[in-house]
DNA sequence: TTCTTTAATCGTATATTTGCGATATAAGAT
DNA sequence: ATCTTATATCGCAAATATACGATTAAAGAA
């Protein structure tokens, strides 16, 4: 790959194709579809439901926490994670600027 | 990686993380973003805004249109490309289901 | 203190992505 | 028919992601 190209684009695209890489993973959708609907989850409940090890899904649970899709507190032998909604919040404004208001203007099909 | 787990997970999960990875690259989303201000771009245009190579931006094209998030077609030495509206209309509808939603149930704040 | 339990981290193998130059392809121009 | 132009594809190198078992760490229980 020579160099990394990323940082020649926008903040905000990187910020963007930040969070959707959060969420290119399905073992990373079902986590966050565990925790939107419990909220406060510890790690293993998550590890009971997923086809994954252990390490596997700690893995994953700090991908989503590194880019700040959800929060997690260590307490000793146990964790605690939530979604943080206003991470999807955010991101969901920046994509809906990004894209959905354009279509309005722009509805004409081409190919 | 031993074996492929991501089709453990269910069709929507995948669904779901795939269009979040046609999306996982400042570039795919810089394209993106020029192809929802134009409508009907044509590849040499774009390569010139991004500073990558020609073959580098054909294959991300390449990329979100196999993820069916644009597109394309081919008409000699010229190809048109555009946004596949409904495409993130449908992702759109998905995401907020899976957790926009949810939000107002469990607003309960923990970790 | 030692044992148990739970989760994080390390080390490693394999797969996938990213990026480029070189080459191929396809249509219009000369 | 050959040249030009625009884009796609091929082949390869380097970087990243995915997954697991083994190990470490941290706190409560015995």
């Amino acid at each position: 790959m020579a160099f990394n190209k990323k940082e020649e684009f926008t903040q905000k695209e990187q910020d963007l194709a930040n969070f959707a890489k959060a969420m290119a993973h399905p073992a990373r959708i079902a986590i966050l579809k565990v925790l939107a609907q419990r909220n406060e989850c510890i790690c293993g409940e998550i590890v009971d439901l997923l086809p994954l090890a252990q390490s596997t899904v700690s893995q994953h649970l700090k991908e989503l926490k590194n880019a700040g899709l959800i929060t997690g507190t260590v307490d000793g032998p146990r964790s605690c994670y939530c979604i943080n909604w206003k991470a999807f919040e955010k991101f969901n404004g920046e994509f809906n600027f990004l894209f959905t208001n354009l279509k309005v203007k722009n509805q004409k099909a081409c190919c």
